[in-house]
DNA sequence: TATGAATGAGTATTCATTCAT
DNA sequence: AATGAATGAATACTCATTCAT
């Protein structure tokens, strides 16, 4: 009896994450409007009827979805940022390394795909997401440049562009894996791609002095 | 009477693609899925039936948006790989810009959001896509890339990582201009985006002598 | 020139009927409402637009095709049976040969499926059929009949409801020809079947001396 | 309480027949393309969504609504052909009475005119009553008839086509009653026309001694 | 809490009908 | 007379949401 109430509380407790989660991966694979809720019952094991006792409705779910899972990982980073001392390109590798850890390997990696994806119908969801993930993100790499252009270590540009620039291949990896990837034979090397990556900002954001070899 | 039939047959030549223009803008902006048949055929300024006219359904109109509008710049792009003469980087630089002016310009631009969007639920045209658009997209980089490994102008890495992280930025610069690029507020300016891509790029991919200096 | 205008001038008497032709078998082959008007107008080789110059509707169609196929016969069957003379079976028998001759034998087997089936979504072609084909027919079986029993050939039985039991098997042969028949595996022989109906009734309407045997 | 759900499962029971009973008669009515699944299910006292609970597609509840009739009927006429004693001709006089009182006097009644309108569209559900309902019962008026043969009850004649000739006046009597029935204005007597088709065989079939009086 | 039967608004698709040429 | 492009009403079917149990 209190076993099972314990079981039951456990359970409870639980459901809004499970979820989630079965939500995140189905919204993933087929898209927000393409996925019914029943599939997003069924596959966290419960009825479709104990879904709306979680979620009002599916937009709820999807506005759990996305603000569940990475705003751990941006508070994360910004403590990693606070505490960094190093080059600025050695905080760069840090920043992206536990992004890559938290986000890249785990199932909220198809998140950025499905904002993208659904980014004009939910306009509320992607202000927040923008205002809590996107701008944060962005700041700390905005940070990290120009304590880099401040020390010497990168050359001067545009800030706000160029962590763009930086972010961008970041955000493609994930959203390639979550839609045409799965149309390439080949095995595709996210380590290796991230590591190209660095080599290229690595050289590419350098200091004044290579400038002038262009 | 004969300038009426002429307008007719034009009206009906230039059906096709106005439709396509229609569902392009629309399932950019909505999604496939929340995309209504009937608001396609309005903002192309026909009604409903006319829409089946001219396509047999609505995942057919999804294809004839993606295949139309990309393709011929591929083909430019193989053109002027073709005739090169120059650095290669000059090259890369020209087939950005290529592209820039026949899609980052233009209506189609909103092509990558909505493929990535829809790729895993209309498996098939993802695969016309991938092998047309990106394969394609992808050799012509990495021809350049090569030549230029191959002239010392670039260093030694891994080509067919180095092409993914190279056209990253760029795709993402068309998908976040109809994803999240609604919330920002400062103006972006895609100009400067590429031209600082390229800048990194520049530096990034230099020959070896380089490398000594990290 | 003028042998154009002659061909047109054929061409467009013509017409109604081979309109009505086609969709005669279209309308038997799959019902009223699955038939397209398309398809009808391109079995016939002409555009949907043209069906409108002969007929106002779908139904006007139906109509038609109603009433042009057997009231000529009918017709006929009435001077068979004003004429004839000998006995009240051999008219029977002169009757039905008429009848599978020009109905049976030709596009118009068609159309009693059809009217069954149609009967009740067309109430006034429905009364039009009963009154016109139905009733004269039951008509001239009822006379025959009547004659036979006054003449001591047939004994006495019910003789509105016998003219049904002796129409029954021949609708019935034409009916299943367009519908059931196509499961059947063996060839059906109408031939055969037309001459045990003959046998049955045969002995079947036999005056009233074979009665006390039963 | 108990009651309720014992009322809902009762309802949830039912469901499917009370649907498939409200389908039959509207089909018969106005056949199955001018049937609309919302009129079904008001005529069932549910709502359109809650057909589709219980039936795939419209196609689905149409075969359910012609499997569900006939087929028990089919059977007991089997068993009844089992263990018969007497003289042939009183089999299937007991066929018929079964058949009448199970089929004709009941809401299944209306199947045969639904599935002769329907069969050229729906093949397979043909196929299925034309093996499981024609053919079972071809056989046992086909067994009853060679019976009758052998024991000199009946002359000798084509066995297969005398079955059509015998089963059409009793298909025929709820075809028409279902179809052009609607437009005579006298009463029709079921059970006299039943009475006249069995006199008619009953002299008809009769064994050969009769044929030298014709 | 949890269920799942029931609902009905919403949308893709078809096709009879019209009409400018 | 003939065409066939265009129309839009009609309908099968889906699925988010509700609610009695």
């Amino acid at each position: 009896m209190l076993a099972d109430a314990t079981t039951r509380k456990r359970r409870k407790d639980a459901r809004p994450s499970e979820l989630s989660a079965a939500a995140l991966s189905l919204f993933v694979e087929k898209g927000f409007s393409a996925t019914r809720l029943e599939d997003v019952a069924s596959r966290a094991g419960v009825s479709k009827g104990t879904l709306y006792l979680y979620f009002d409705s599916k937009e709820a779910l999807f506005k759990a979805v996305i603000q569940e899972g990475i705003l751990p990982v941006v508070a994360e980073n910004e403590a990693i940022a606070a505490k960094h001392t190093g080059s600025s390109f050695e905080l760069l590798e840090k920043l992206l390394d536990n992004w890559w850890g938290k986000i890249g390997l785990t199932e909220f990696a198809g998140i950025p795909k499905l904002m993208v994806a659904e980014a004009r119908n939910f306009p509320e969801v992607a202000r927040f997401y923008y205002e809590n993930v996107i701008c944060r993100g962005r700041a700390l790499v905005g940070a990290a440049l120009e304590r880099g252009m401040a020390a010497g270590e990168f050359r001067r540009m545009d800030v706000e562009t160029t962590i763009d620039v930086v972010i961008a291949p970041i955000l493609m990896l994930l959203i390639w894996r979550f839609s045409l990837g799965c149309c390439q034979n080949s095995e595709s090397n996210p380590r290796l791609y991230l590591q190209i990556h660095l080599d290229i900002l690595r050289h590419g954001l350098r200091g004044s002095h290579s400038e002038s070899q262009v």
